[in-house]
DNA sequence: ACTTCACTTGCATTCTGAGACAATTGTGCT
DNA sequence: AGCACAATTGTCTCAGAATGCAAGTGAAGT
């Protein structure tokens, strides 16, 4: 028996909070940028440096992160210094695709719909 | 050496259109109504049988789920099949959380921050 | 104490996205 | 062809989010 018998509740997997605060690109940057290898925390200052939009965007999108529990901060002198919860994330990341997996056992990746150009819901079947 | 050399990069693992899709509640109720185990494939009718909005809104859902290689649609007849691409999300959850965890080897869940109330950005060191 | 630097927050503006309702398209049936 | 049902799309409205700028807060140096 290498089924499991049921599947894993995904309601308490899917925190909307936590895709809604991946969901910006700004905030997609910010996350690549505080894990590139070797890069460890990071002040509002060096990050905003980055990015094409004013600090205090920055700042405000450093809180949506850390709200949604994907950085973590700590002050150090006159800098907050951001980190990623990785721990966390990998975590909340892993447990999830195994819940849709337990889910939907037909898991068979690219079946449909894998051409070049995205389908529009109408476009089901072209005429 | 059970360490990778380098991380992998992020930028192509995110994005940031799935997290998009993925970021609205009613969106979320869509992927785990089609999630229930041994659901199968349901209809535009059936899915918003389950959602206090109209059934235009649901379709508008579905398409934005569609196009984030979320869900995938056949037509059967008069309806619209639409059924979850659990293989494709399974593998980009995956290998987004390896990456993750392969540029932030200090993955320690739960480390700070992780009592009941969240934290503002401005809140990092209470008086 | 005063100044400076790093960051956060208040406020106003702009823009995106969700939602409802109506109209249209697509499919099957008689 | 004509009708009925399913789903998509057009259009409008409204709420929430992103952004910039200015003002406020906190910590360190002089």
């Amino acid at each position: 028996m290498s089924e499991p018998a049921a599947c894993i509740p995904l309601e308490k997997l899917l925190p909307t909070e936590l895709f809604k605060a991946l969901g910006d690109p700004n905030r997609i940057a910010i996350l690549c940028d505080l894990c590139e290898c070797r890069g460890g925390p990071k002040t509002v200052s060096e990050l905003a440096a980055e990015l094409p939009v004013d600090l205090s965007v920055v700042s405000r999108h450093l809180g949506v992160l850390k709200r949604a529990r994907v950085l973590d901060a700590e002050r150090n002198g006159k800098n907050v210094q951001y980190s990623v919860r990785a721990g966390d994330l990998v975590a909340i990341l892993r447990s999830l695709a195994d819940a849709i997996e337990s889910c939907c056992p037909a898991s068979k990746p690219t079946e449909t719909e894998t051409r070049t150009g995205p389908a529009e819901p109408g476009s089901v079947s072209q005429p």
